[in-house]
This record gives structure tokens, sequence and C-alpha cells, in this order.
DNA sequence: TTTAATGATGACTGTTTAGTCACCATATCG
DNA sequence: CGATATGGTGACTAAACAGTCATCATTAAA
């Protein structure tokens, strides 16, 4: 857990590389290609970790044990235990961020009801795609998401928020276009966040609950049947 | 957060009330209503800590200093901190125990699906009551409940998978009335359930989903279609 | 009243933890 | 090559932490 340092850090210095921490110099040299693997190595380790004692429940120590590195080691990397989490979180965010902008676009560009839902399927398709290529790491949003935002569990709890705020912008647009149901949108929005969150929750952790593309089609037409106006 | 002591109890001895925790003589005396008082202060300190710092990230100093009594006092009264979290737990385990124990001899009772309707619009009544006499409690459920089942946050665990095992029998029931679309009932508890409790956690969170009537009936009206029958 | 049981306390113990650092190894650069 | 920057290491520090215990206070029982 965060150790209750009595330090306080009055100017929150974030983008200077500490002097520790700093980048090789070749792109595509040894020293880059070694670094890409060290990290890569810390963090299999700390997903793993993560998801089986919690972040919280997770010490710097766990970490390097796992990975047979020293301690000191792991500080060359990161910058404490949030920075990990960061960097763990950080492709899932960005594949995320890429796939709502492209639909951003195309919800702008779309003139008819029907061509608005075809944009709606495609979002779901490249969600789904994002989602079952990191299974792991979307376990361990699911599990940590709710978590009060503070120390190492931040940027998880951050993630948790941009979803459900691209979820209302989503919602809105349809309901916008009479597609929905006379419903508050956060309220749709969220439910339908919710159920998802929890389906692929009990998938990922114990995987009794069938085929994904069964629980998929169920949860789609329940939804839609849901949310269908009168 | 549990620190990762070597020593192994091999015997888990519960239901033993070591000497330190014994109860006081008479049941309405000043020690025993002094005990009551003092637990309830323990609790209340303990609650809004966990649900600012999450249960992990609270120690026990954390929670003495809180309360303004020295760290033995804590131990006079709970094993470790998973024996607060479970004190904590107690009461609304109990309510709902309750409550899903008199809905099951309804739902046995039941002869028409008019009449079975009527008993899950009665359940759905008294866990209102329960959840919304609970909140800080319910909060703190949804927070942890998704955590790993180690430590101290084990009793919200386990909560949350009899709240799916109840979910579960309930959604059995109706299905085989044919009360619900022919959907895997695994599929159709877990998203009604996940669709609630992100709700809940969004209105007791911050409050700005309005009223919670409205969202109530949002919520009803979208199931109901959802699931409606063809 | 006397005796026993329970409660309060905070200093104390042993351990765990985050984070550092001096020292050495290896890669990059000039 | 020599100089410099980056990487690896594990002992070390200071602080935090769970849990204990001797001591004194209060309540209950005899």
């Amino acid at each position: 857990m965060m150790r209750k340092t009595a330090t306080k850090n009055a100017t929150t210095t974030r983008k200077k590389p500490s002097p520790r921490l700093a980048r090789p110099g070749p792109i595509g040299g040894k020293r880059d290609e070694n670094r890409k693997q060290r990290r890569a190595e810390f963090e299999t380790a700390a997903l793993e970790l993560f998801l089986r004692q919690g972040i919280e429940g997770t010490t710097i120590d766990d970490i390097v044990e796992r990975t047979g590195a020293a301690k000191g080691s792991f500080y060359r990397y990161y910058e404490d235990k949030r920075d990990i989490v960061l960097a763990l979180l950080q492709p899932v965010k960005e594949s995320l961020d890429e796939v709502f902008g492209n639909v951003a676009g195309s919800v702008e560009a779309a003139r008819s009801p029907p061509e608005l839902m075809e944009t709606y399927q495609m979002l779901a398709l490249s969600i789904s795609g994002v989602i079952f290529s990191n299974q792991r790491l979307v376990l361990l949003y699911l599990q940590e998401s709710r978590s009060p935002g503070v120390g190492a569990r931040e940027p998880v709890v951050a993630l948790a928020d941009s979803m459900k705020k691209a979820a209302l912008r989503l919602t809105l647009v349809a309901h916008e276009h009479k597609l929905l149901r006379d419903l508050d949108p956060r309220v749709t929005s969220l439910a339908v966040l919710g159920a998802s969150e929890q389906l692929l929750f009990e998938l990922f952790r114990d995987g009794t609950l069938g085929e994904p593309l069964k629980m998929a089609e169920a949860l789609i037409s329940m939804v839609l049947d849901g949310l269908r106006p009168d």
C-alpha cells in the first residue's frame, strides 16, 4: 500500500523524467531493446500479482521478487507503483481513445438512423477487439475501477471515468437521433455499461459463462429490446 | 494491508472468542451497553475511512486515530481488519438473507405468472428498503466487491458472491415459469445485477443522477422490455 | 466488601515497506 | 580508445504497521 509519508510533494512535477529514469539514446539500439523487454517483464509480473492480490495488496518487493530483479532495478524503470499501473493501462487507453476518436467522426458524418446504427455496430466490434486482446488488463480494470481514486489505483479510476463519459456521449447522440426510448441517457448509458462490465468480469474471471459470442448476442438482444423506442 | 507474516495459522479456528474478546456478562447492563456503543464508534469511523481510502488502504492506526481510542482498544473488539469488515456487513447480510428467505417461500407458493410477478415486485421493494437505509455500506460493497477475495476484503467478496447466486436462483424460477425470454439465465441475471449495481454506485457516489425514483423507474422499464418474452 | 472479569491505554516489539545510494557492469558516443 | 550515460544490484534507512502486554480503571459477581 502507499505508505503514509509525511512528505508533501508541493509541486506535482510530472513530465520531468528524473535522471534515474532517463531514456536510452538509440531508438532501435541494444539499450532501447533491453529496456522494452525489461519493462515488459516487470509489467507482466505486476499484472499477475495485481490480479491475485489487488493493486493495493501488492508491494514493490513482491514484484521484484517475482521478476527475479533487484529492487533498485524497479526504480530505474518506474517512479512508483502508480507509475507501473499507468504503464500497464497506457496501451489499452490509447487503443480505446483511437477507437472512440474514429467513431466520433463517423457519428458526426452519419446522416440517417440506420447509418448511425451501423456506426455503433462498428464501434462495438472495435471495442470487442481491444477487450479480447487485453483480457487480463480488462480484468484488472474491472477489478479496481470502483476503488477510491487515490494512490496507485488512480489511473484505473481515471480510465473508468473516461469510459463512462464516452458511453454517455454516444448515448446522447443516439438519443438525439431518436434511436432510443425517452429515458434519461445518464441512466441508460450507465445501465448498459454496468451490464456489459459485469458480464465481462464473470467471463474473464472463471469462464463458466459459456461461449463469449453467445453471451454478447444475449446482451445485445437484451439491450436493443430494453432501449428500443416505443 | 495484511502484512505478509510467515506465521501459518494451521487451524482456522473461528467461533472461538479469544479471551480478549469475551462478552460482558449482563445482556442489558452497562458493560453490554458501552460495548455496543464503542463498537458502533469503531465501525462508523472505519466505514468512512474505507470509503475514502479503500479497505486495503486503511490501517488500524487510521481507525483508532479517527475514533480517538488507543490501539489496544481496537483489539479488544476485533480480531483484525477483516473482523471489523465482517461486523460492518453483518447487519446488511442478515437483512438480505431474511428478504431472500421470505421470497423463496413466496416464489414456491406462487401459482400463476401474475402472482410470481407480484412476488418479484415485493422483493424489489424490500431490497430497496435495505439498500436505501444502508447507503454507505452499500457503497462500500460496490466499491470492493470485485476485489480479490483474500484478506480483509474477503467478507465483501463473499457477499457479492451470494448476491449473484440469489439473483441467478430467482432468474431461474422466472425462466422456468416462462416469464422471461429464452436467454441464458446466467447472462440475464448478471446483466440486470450489473446494471443495477452500476446505477447505485453512481447514485450514492456523487448523486448527480437525479431522483432515485426516476432512476429506478427507468431501470425497471428497461429491464422489463429487455427481458419480456416475445 | 471482596474478588473476579472486562475495558482502556500507549509504549513496545518485530516485521514489512518504500525508496536510496554507492559501486560496479555494460552500452553508446566522440 | 577513453569518456559518458545508462543498467543492475542489494545492503541500508527511516518510517509505517500489526499485534502484544503490563498496568491501571471500571463493572459485575460472590
